[in-house]
DNA sequence: GTCTATAACCCGATAGAC
DNA sequence: GTCTATCGGGTTATAGAC
């Protein structure tokens, strides 16, 4: 039965975004998920499998449970990347400014070398960056032909993770909203110069 | 005698700085201070007040240690931006892109309240912020009149710890120098409109 | 597979002599 | 102001019955 697994994953799921890995006890996920040690650590060799895990859900679920949701109603390649955009924000209003990415909060907590969690966070990372890269790829001519796609989708990318973080630390969607409109402004020039 | 305190203070920021605070105990701080727990907990309330007190050394160093000497021998404002921009890469360098920035790293690390510590990192990304929106000031008519500075700022710091955040997970300078380069021609672009 | 109890450890902080 | 020894509590992980 791997209905335990799931409430396991999913408690951890949600704490390590609302309070950090590092903060969330594995006492923590037990209350949350409904669950005993005993189930826990003969599911799981130790905390940190239940973080690779977690990441392991992320990454599989980017396109199901992030992109696709995000999308939904936006057939153009550019404003897909808005749109994406976007539900970070609505992340952030609805947690008051909280919450942000969970991968980049991990991202950022990680400091000694534990490739395992640092492998995974990558392929998180490449996953976003090649399905915004696709967007700028979709939008064709409209872009300027000699435009590296993958570098500006690199630039969406840390456009969202800094403002996340400084919209976290002043409490205020201002910051975010300042980021993402540069980024705005610059993917207009672009498209006024193709 | 505020030798100790200085010990203290000087161990805490590096350590924070290499492993981050939560992963930093007070031992670690004793052992590379060379200081017994007595002291510490003579000079300081706690665990917490070395965070506040590193804080505060940051936030009155940033133009004697941090701005002066990225910008000894550059007096163009535009690029001023860059060469601070390029402090932080030599940091990442010189860590094998394990050591980004000391606040954005404790700003995500940050899931609690924790108003007084949230205060005076808010304090630390606004007086960076300010600094760089005065070398947009400074470059006058070069850039739009149009333009807000300090939105251009605010996207200068969001490129910078975006970027450190992502190489210091895919241990490379790449994702670094990408969104520096897209900030770079975003600028260009502004520069040429002007 | 799940439960309870607990081991083994590290943490921040304190006490009290000097 | 500085030292050593230690307290009390929370941590991850395990043992062993069911």
């Amino acid at each position: 039965m791997s209905e335990t697994r799931d409430k396991i994953r999913f408690a951890a799921m949600r704490l390590f975004a609302q309070k950090g890995y590092g903060s969330t006890s594995v006492a923590d996920i037990l209350q949350a998920a409904g669950v005993n040690a005993g189930s826990l650590y003969y599911l799981y060799p130790g905390k940190q499998d239940v973080l690779l895990d977690v990441l392991d859900t992320y990454l599989a679920g980017i396109h199901p449970m992030l992109l696709a949701p995000a999308w939904a109603e936006i057939s153009d390649p550019v404003e897909r990347v808005f749109a994406l955009l976007r539900r970070y924000r609505s992340a952030l209003e609805s947690t008051d400014c909280t919450y942000g990415c969970p991968i980049g909060s991990i991202a950022l907590e990680l400091h000694e070398p534990d490739p395992p969690v640092r492998e995974r966070l990558a392929a998180n990372f490449d996953a976003w960056v090649a399905a915004i890269e696709q967007c700028f790829v979709d939008a064709g001519d409209r872009l300027p032909s000699d435009l590296d796609r993958r570098a500006l989708a690199v630039f969406a990318l840390t456009t969202m993770e800094g403002g996340v973080m400084l919209s976290r630390t002043h409490r205020t969607l201002d910051d975010f909203d300042t980021a993402v409109a540069m980024l705005r402004s610059h993917v207009d020039l672009l498209l006024a110069r193709a």
